[in-house]
DNA sequence: AGACCTCAGGCAAGCGCTTTCCTGGGCAGC
DNA sequence: GCTGCCCAGGAAAGCGCTTGCCTGAGGTCT
């Protein structure tokens, strides 16, 4: 591997000056020289180690993000918005999966602390697990007090700067659709429990059906891994032990495609006998049949802000900003069987706002 | 930032002794020492900076992939098999995405290399481009020649260490198939026609026809982008030019969601008046309705394969593991209309090899 | 009891780069 | 013609870590 000596002795000149030329220094460098060095550099077709220089510079451009499962589509999208904003502001992104595993959350962080990132991004719910938030805010005010700047997506427990999806809103917007449709046998598809973007959701649902005098029972709660193969294991168990269920919620919208899918397995029609709503609106929410109905959160938006919120120098106080969530009706929602709505619905997919 | 001297000084230890404690070094450190040491790291919170250790180390870790976009399905279930042998061998992976921009390859290339990853993995379709296709050699053999290992998934143009989907084979296995079912228009969704992929799998369907006979008019051959809106222009220009076809094949399954979106939006019946084909059996495939029949590549091992060929110190002659493709049966192709056909189709879903 | 061996621990030389500070040559000014 | 200034280029000091080599204390063998 060629280095910078190589590249200054060829060209006849110094280290320093090939470092010069090399970086677009701002100290004049004689034309003659800059040209040999340029022509040493493609000869050896060299390529600074990116750790030296790192280590010799002092400012840090890359940031770091740390997701439950970029193949997710809801990271997918989240993904697409901090990197545009990186990207616009000349930073290399850091993807880190930690697959919804929490230690492997700490050792990221402290990889990325390694790795001498300017920002570390955490997106992605949060855990009901009191000693493992202790731990990663320990880590993190260990990262801050050095100079590293944290934004949290979606996740209560970090006190710094926020970017919110208002999950418990959203989940209030699905109650209040489907009394409005006259549901009143609702069965939930959930995430698991552990996860605060689960309770959030379902404390919303539960706040806008308990507004309307109906509780939610236990076990028309099921809990199953954030997936598609969650959705189907969840919906079947619902199902089997309340068959008159008429609407069926999902906590994300891949859990929705897997209601859909057994829903089909067993012929059961939607919306005829039973209504289904996701949450998220993912791409592919439209494109399944029937097309989904769900509770639209800005994703990209919210990678975004995130990130905007990680480069900006940033005030005094933590900054949290909360996003809003929309309904968008498309066609696996409708009346309750044997029941008149209270409002008539078209039936074209459009989307409006919640 | 606590360096390791910080450390050091704190455990009242030479920076040397510090350094074999943290790594677990070979050379032994009395019991008192080490007890020092590692108190002093979790006082001062000490994250050794990689950069540093990079740069002092001899071997590397990191191991840098090139993907068109891991959010894409095809690709993420590819980076899972990446992933899965890379932590298995204990490798770090930098992912990096092209969105199918040529140059941005080239820079990646060069920015894996001066991260000195211990191996590059270029995963996607080639380009018919010759000067692209040199470049990115120069630069590939240039990495070689100072130890670095390369693999690719899916590409000719690279003399080395490769993985192959059988793309043109499984063109084949779909034109045998729709033929088989009687179908005689066909109409083809096709990715940009630069890229490899999309002109190998083409290859393939127009070989299979050409043996029965059959040629694929350029009319009925629409380029458009590789994902589900490119599948629904696409689509739309062929069924304005040709409403006759009974069957659309889509070189990739993003497309084929897309013109099952359009034909559905036309009110055309799949498959009783068209059938549809996709390609990859990305994991959605199954889920939308009709699910989508498809020809199977084995992407997850596909991942695999290549990240073992690249972590392999390697054989003097390069490598190149052909995988095949296979059909799976599932509810969007059927007889062709008016047509008895020549082989009685089952109504499930159920997949089966090809 | 003396010579020798063993082994824990420290010294210091890098890894490849950036950047401050210094040098020495060329020019203008007096 | 001499002093002083300006400026391009170089020397060298790190950045934070690893590791080969050396040292000196303790133990062993005769």
């Amino acid at each position: 591997m060629a280095t910078l000596s190589d590249v200054a002795r060829r060209a006849g000149v110094s280290p320093a000056t090939a470092s010069r030329v090399i970086n677009g220094s701002s100290k004049p460098v004689t034309e003659d020289l800059r040209e040999r060095v340029l022509r040493a550099v493609a000869e050896l077709q060299y390529v600074p180690n990116a750790h030296a220089q790192l280590l010799a510079r002092s400012h840090r451009m890359a940031v770091g993000v740390i997701v439950h499962d970029v193949s997710d589509p809801y990271f997918a999208e989240i993904t697409r918005g901090l990197q545009r904003v990186a990207t616009d502001q000349g930073r290399l992104l850091t993807i880190c999966n930690s697959y919804r595993d929490p230690d492997r959350e700490l050792e990221y962080v402290e990889l990325l602390r390694g790795q001498q990132v300017a920002a570390i991004i955490l997106a992605g719910s949060g855990y009901h697990d009191a000693t493992f938030t202790r731990l990663l805010n320990e880590k993190l005010a260990a990262y801050e007090a050095t100079g590293g700047r944290v934004a949290v997506i979606g996740r209560h427990e970090h006190s710094g700067d926020a970017v919110m999806p208002d999950n418990r809103a959203g989940g209030r917007l699905i109650g209040a659709e489907l009394y409005e449709l006259g549901h009143r046998a609702i069965g939930v598809v959930a995430g698991p429990a552990v996860l605060t973007t689960t309770t959030d959701r379902l404390t919303g649902l539960r706040e806008s059906l308990a507004a309307h005098g109906l509780s939610l029972p236990e076990h028309r709660v099921r809990h199953a891994e954030f997936d598609r193969d969650g959705g189907v294991a969840a919906t079947a168990a619902l199902l089997d032990a309340d068959p008159g269920l008429t609407a069926i919620v999902a906590l994300n919208d891949s859990m929705a495609i897997g209601a859909l899918a057994l829903l089909r397995s067993r012929s059961v029609p939607v919306p005829r006998q039973v209504s289904v709503m996701g949450f998220d609106d993912m791409p592919i929410a439209r494109d399944v049949t029937p097309a989904l109905t769900t509770v639209r959160l800005p994703l990209v938006e919210m990678g975004a802000r995130a990130m905007s919120l990680a480069l900006d120098p940033g005030a005094a106080a933590p900054r949290v900003e909360v996003l809003p969530a929309e309904v968008v009706r498309r066609d696996s929602t409708g009346p309750a069987p044997e029941v008149v709505p209270v409002r008539p619905r078209a039936a074209g997919s459009g989307a409006s706002a919640g």
